[in-house]
DNA sequence: TGCTTATATTAGTAAATTCTAATGGACAAG
DNA sequence: CTTGTCCATTAGAATTTACTAATATAAGCA
């Protein structure tokens, strides 16, 4: 049985939920903050994801212009919404037949900017 | 059969090399960054590996002070440090039956610093 | 040589991720 | 009411991840 133990990873999507001890925590903070930065981490681990978030870093859009512009599946856009929003990054707005998706986390919008400026040469 | 197409997920191990062509890359770049931020992202989206990398950030550590600060097998430490090596944000040094582990990009330090001033509200 | 310490590697399994394909639901236009 | 558009959901399969346990390697020491 090889169970997940110690440092216990957890699904993309469920919320969130558990307690550690240790020391390296003053480097980084409680436990807790470092569950949250590897689910926001995980969230933007995907070039799908990323294109998303970059997209909704320059304002509100509509699942089909991100499906047009990212190049995948509506259905796999869908998905790849639902986790970014099950993760708290993203939320949405419907409007008759269309869903929008935005930013409205400002630590979500400067982890993007930060994102593009070390990995594009600025 | 549902092999990957269109945006095509990577392993976190293997190097990269690959190409795109789009619109939303003017926002980040080119495809290859994209891939690159991903591969990083996927990298730090680990607690254990995230702890690790706050670690490094203050300078060298050996595998074993890493294994007692996080709390898990040595084995698991040390294939966790083989994905950071093998994503080349950490890089090692040998003396004699030590090895030690460091950052040496500074865009990784910036990751991580920012990571932590996001993540801890600082 | 034999033992211990420090680290790496391998094998095997459970679970998570990510895709495609198919379908469902809601609304608008005709 | 039928059709088309836009989006979400489901199911299923291939792949990847991440752990534990066991073993390998290599250096230092008695």
């Amino acid at each position: 049985m090889a169970s997940r133990k110690g440092t216990k990873r957890k699904s993309i999507k469920p919320p969130a939920g558990e307690k550690e001890a240790g020391d390296i925590f003053a480097l980084i903070g409680r436990a807790e903050n470092i569950e949250q930065a590897a689910i926001a981490m995980q969230a933007m681990s995907h070039p799908a994801r990323i294109k998303i978030l970059c997209m909704l870093s320059s304002g509100e859009q509509m699942v089909q212009d991100l499906t047009d512009a990212i190049g995948t599946s509506q259905s796999n856009i869908s998905q790849h919404l639902g986790i970014l929003k099950a993760c708290g990054m993203i939320s949405s707005r419907k409007e008759a037949t269309r869903t929008y998706y935005r930013i409205d986390d400002p630590r979500i919008l400067k982890m993007i900017t930060l994102t593009r400026d070390i990995f594009c040469a600025v």
